[in-house]
DNA sequence: AACGCAGGCAACCGCGTCGAA
DNA sequence: TTTCGACGCGGTTGCCTGCGT
């Protein structure tokens, strides 16, 4: 429908509010209450648009809003929510009292975004970015022939990849591919198929695990990657683990691929459901009893169905476990936190908040 | 001391939703 | 049922301030 704009007219005043403005206009809220704001600065006797008072009162003059920094209790609130709202503001300043979410928004876009990022989550999904463990771009034609997938195009990703893990995993996997005896490593993909590797959760600080278990997961892993990719199995090249690497930045593909059967350029199907069992889940782990804290049953689903439907994001996990919740958050938050003082406190204190399934096979943190 | 740049925040803009006529 | 006005929300803009050179 849309309608112009209600300041464009009539001369009303624009831009920063001065004292006597302020004023104005708390003294007629505080008598009046602020009934239609339409009618109000006439009333109070103000040169303004009814929308830009009612800004200037909720976001700055009610009586009730909280000034200052926020507090660890506070971001970590605002993180956990809007891992599940979004970019709903008004609904996670709905559950911190005293702040608007004029005040959020700025604060996460200045503040929790960038540390999100400096910490290489994605904030939009809450996921890793993925632009930096992308491993369509290696498993690119020179690796496999043109007959496969291009996965990347299929999820949906950029292949911006770091150059340093693109030359990391290409050895990796060259080198596998020559050396490695082909049916003997079918045997073993098998092998994984049938006991497919229990899921584990690690924090972000556990990307550097020890050497024996570095090597030990090599193992596990690089012929499952390359017995796939050095065949031209219709299966789908990506072991348990990197397709939770995968799923996690494509969570909307996600949903087609348990649903649906995985078309191949030899169009052969290969319904990964039968041949892999459930596909892992990725999913961010927020303690439950945080989460739960701050919302409504009609939140939740109101949230789950958003995050289902545009990010593919399944949020179940999170709900029906609560033993998955190993950070400091569910033991003794504000201890924790007290400890926390400085910027890169809280960068350190907000990855736990994090628990990405990511397989220790890749160590990501020099390149964050 | 002056200048430029980046970050932070208040305010604006445009669109969607809801309710009343 | 349609139209229109009011309100609310999220994205964006622009100003102010602090910091580095």
């Amino acid at each position: 429908m849309g309608r112009a704009p209600c300041c464009d007219k009539n001369g009303l005043k624009k831009g920063p509010w001065t004292p006597e403005e302020d004023q104005k206009l708390i003294d007629y809220i505080q008598k009046h209450g602020h009934g239609s704001w339409r009618t109000l600065p006439k009333n109070a006797g103000l040169a303004r648009c009814g929308k830009s008072c009612r800004l200037r009162w909720t976001n700055y003059l009610r009586p009730d809003i909280k000034r200052g920094r926020f507090s660890f209790e506070e971001e970590e609130t605002i993180i956990q929510l809007h891992s599940i709202l979004g970019n709903k503001w008004s609904a996670i300043a709905a559950r911190l009292p005293g702040r608007t979410d004029n005040e959020i928004k700025n604060y996460w876009n200045t503040h929790i975004r960038k540390r999100l990022l400096r910490m290489g989550i994605d904030p939009v999904t809450h996921s890793p970015r993925l632009d930096l463990l992308d491993f369509s771009s290696f498993l690119a034609p020179s690796l496999y022939n043109q007959t496969q997938l291009d996965v990347s195009r299929l999820l949906g990703i950029e292949p911006l990849v770091n150059t340093e893990l693109l030359r990391i995993a290409t050895n990796l996997l060259t080198s596998q591919c020559q050396n490695s005896n082909m049916v003997n490593q079918r045997l073993q993909h098998q092998s994984l198929i049938s006991n497919p590797p229990q899921v584990q959760d690690h924090t972000l600080t556990a990307f550097q695990p020890p050497q024996q278990q570095q090597q030990q997961q090599l193992q596990n892993s690089i012929p499952d990657i390359s017995a796939t990719i050095c065949t031209t199995s219709n299966a789908p090249f990506f072991g348990d683990q990197q397709s939770q690497l995968v799923q996690a930045n494509a969570g909307h593909f996600q949903a087609d691929v348990q649903t649906n059967t995985w078309q191949t350029s030899s169009h052969a199907q290969c319904d990964i459901q039968d041949n892999y069992g459930p596909l892992p889940t990725f999913n961010s782990q927020y303690p439950q009893q945080l989460i739960s804290q701050h919302l409504s049953t009609d939140d939740y689903n109101q949230a789950f169905q958003i995050q289902n439907n545009n990010h593919g994001f399944d949020f179940s996990p999170v709900l029906s476990t609560t033993t998955s919740s190993p950070t400091q958050l569910n033991s003794s938050p504000s201890t924790y936190i007290n400890s926390c003082s400085t910027e890169d406190d809280r960068d350190s204190y907000s990855s736990n908040l994090f628990n990405f399934q990511i397989p220790d096979l890749l160590d990501v943190s020099e390149f964050l």
